[in-house]
DNA sequence: ATCAACATCACAAACGTTTGTGTTTTACTA
DNA sequence: TAGTAAAACACAAACGTTTGTGATGTTGAT
């Protein structure tokens, strides 16, 4: 049905394997003239090249994969970005898929599918795989990167900003603005990344002499509605006077349960959110914020895939600074 | 390198065909002690389908593309839950391509790696095609949706909400309110979405007797900036009491602008925007919204593909509301 | 015992490329 | 003119599946 190579070697009466020669843009294997009598013929039959065919020949593919996991938090766009950026200046093509929030089903299925394509490389971001599903990947001899997330298992390389300082830096910001009761709201507790943040939080506290009450920190899960929780924790007449929210659209909702508490920020309760994505400067009052790189992430992730198989991949910190802007 | 069906085969005492049907679960060609010991060693050597060669040789594949134009709104993400739900209830698989922002360049790339994969169907949301791009689309023979968007060439299928009757309600639904003074924000004018948005307006203002005043309408691209433009346009003391900004960001960004100038909303300006999104319930006051169903336009846009080529795509309205908040 | 009917399986072609190697043509040298 | 090296091209195998068809084995009825 559709054109093949074939048709374009009967029309232009040369061979198939000239046709892919030229199409693929070997070089000196043919000559001007008959490169030109087959592009043309090609685009006038309206060929579309199976890549298919060429992924079996070939064995491998120009596809990077980019698994990812969360939507509730809203940082993944600018990952993309970075890593579509230089994925087009190395002529590859980014798929992305959608794994559901932590559904170690829809995982495995979005593994799988990339793995039977035999991508060049995955992306994973934000996402955390159970055992099962790890093996799954490690085995599948292709070239992987996690991204915005520590794991537990240090052997698998990951790009994120390093958690333990996020919570130090955003709890010595606070104190330094001269609080002294700080919340520490909506991060997982269950992860890595959300007990490094809190093990930063608590050694800021700890280093200025500050005291500690358990009722500050209170977990969640990056969202919205953790934020809020969190605040009503906090109560109508809370305790802390700043409460550091370990993602944007959480900070968001702690500040909005305050106001409804009827408390004025920064002035009765300074908010600090970490991620700084746009969110913070839409939202009235705008979020300080710790700032993460999330485009750096994406571009560095892609990096470490194309490098290879030449290194390994490392895992690495990108940086993050604190924006001031009005929460505080 | 990898393990093939012809390695199960040896190792099972059996020919690849048989393992070809026993792990595509043909039934009544085998029996059910080869299909045991042929899952088991399949399982034991790590088999992992190619599916290249299944693709080349069956000349179809399961997998639906979402091509998404914009990241300036904020909607894709629902249609594409949607579409996902959709999607894996049929077994399919989907994967995403970002095209860039009215980058024909990238539209084109984009198609031209989900033809070449020949997938099962396109998806193209929010993406407005240049006629090269859609002759390679159609010529692609493979089942497309737009989805929301108006496309001016009717002849294409897309699933939207009615853009005019959104206009035109939103704007009955300030008059009620005793509006007669109304803004028109941040839509792209050039659109036809957002001319048909503009018809609407323009109608609903007719219909009830309103003076039009060309002032009040200010295009766009349904960013946040635009919102914030559009605002600087009405000024300090704005003649509109009310304004409708074509998306839930543009919304906040006149509601932002509105504050600066210290105006109250709703009591010096009610704001309303188009889309609905979560965004709407976290800023504060909470905006009031004609909200789009647009988890509904995903699934739908499946559907349409899936039922293909039995029926010819066609295009459809999804339904859309207003929800009242506390911005008007 | 014969034979149909069916169950179970193996053979082999095909899908559309890429690419190593062989073959022809061209161009040049002596 | 003969010979040769280089340029231009064609042949054919291979990639890993699926699937139509033919081969073999088994069962049961007559």
């Amino acid at each position: 049905m559709a054109v093949t190579i074939k048709d374009i070697a009967k029309q232009a009466g040369v061979s198939p394997a000239t046709v892919s020669r030229v199409l693929s843009g070997q070089v000196a294997f043919y000559s001007e003239k008959t490169a030109k009598k087959v592009k043309k013929t090609a685009k006038k039959l309206g060929y579309q090249k199976n890549t298919a065919a060429v992924e079996l020949v070939t064995r491998r593919s120009k596809v990077i994969a980019v698994i990812v996991s969360s939507t509730k938090t809203n940082f993944s766009d600018q990952i993309i970005d970075g890593i579509q950026q230089e994925a087009g200046e190395h002529d590859l093509n980014v798929i992305i898929l959608y794994a559901g929030e932590k559904d170690p089903q829809m995982e495995r299925k979005a593994l799988e599918t990339v793995i039977e394509r035999s991508v060049m490389g995955i992306l994973l971001v934000a996402v955390n795989l159970n055992s099962v599903n790890e093996n799954l990947l490690v085995n599948a001899n292709i070239p992987y990167q996690f991204l915005s997330i520590t794991l537990k298992n240090r052997k698998l390389p990951f790009i994120t900003s390093d958690d333990f300082q996020i919570g130090y830096q955003a709890t010595k910001y606070l104190i330094d603005k001269g609080h002294s009761k700080i919340g520490f709201a909506a991060a997982d507790l269950d992860s890595v990344t959300g007990q490094l943040r809190l093990d930063g939080y608590h050694q800021a506290m700890a280093d200025n002499g500050l005291q500690l009450n358990s009722a500050w920190v209170c977990g969640g899960d990056f969202a919205y509605e953790d934020g809020v929780n969190a605040m009503k924790q906090y109560g109508r007449e809370p305790e802390v006077t700043a409460v550091i929210a370990s993602s944007d659209l959480a900070a968001i909702g702690v500040m909005n349960q305050a106001q409804d508490y009827g408390l004025k920020i920064p002035a009765d309760l300074a908010v600090m959110s970490v991620d700084g994505t746009k969110l913070c400067s839409i939202v009235r009052p705008q979020l300080t914020s710790v700032t993460q790189e999330f485009f750096e992430m994406g571009v560095r992730g892609m990096q470490q895939i194309i490098s290879q198989p030449t290194k390994a991949a490392k895992s690495a910190f990108t940086p993050f600074k604190i924006i001031a802007r009005q929460s505080v």
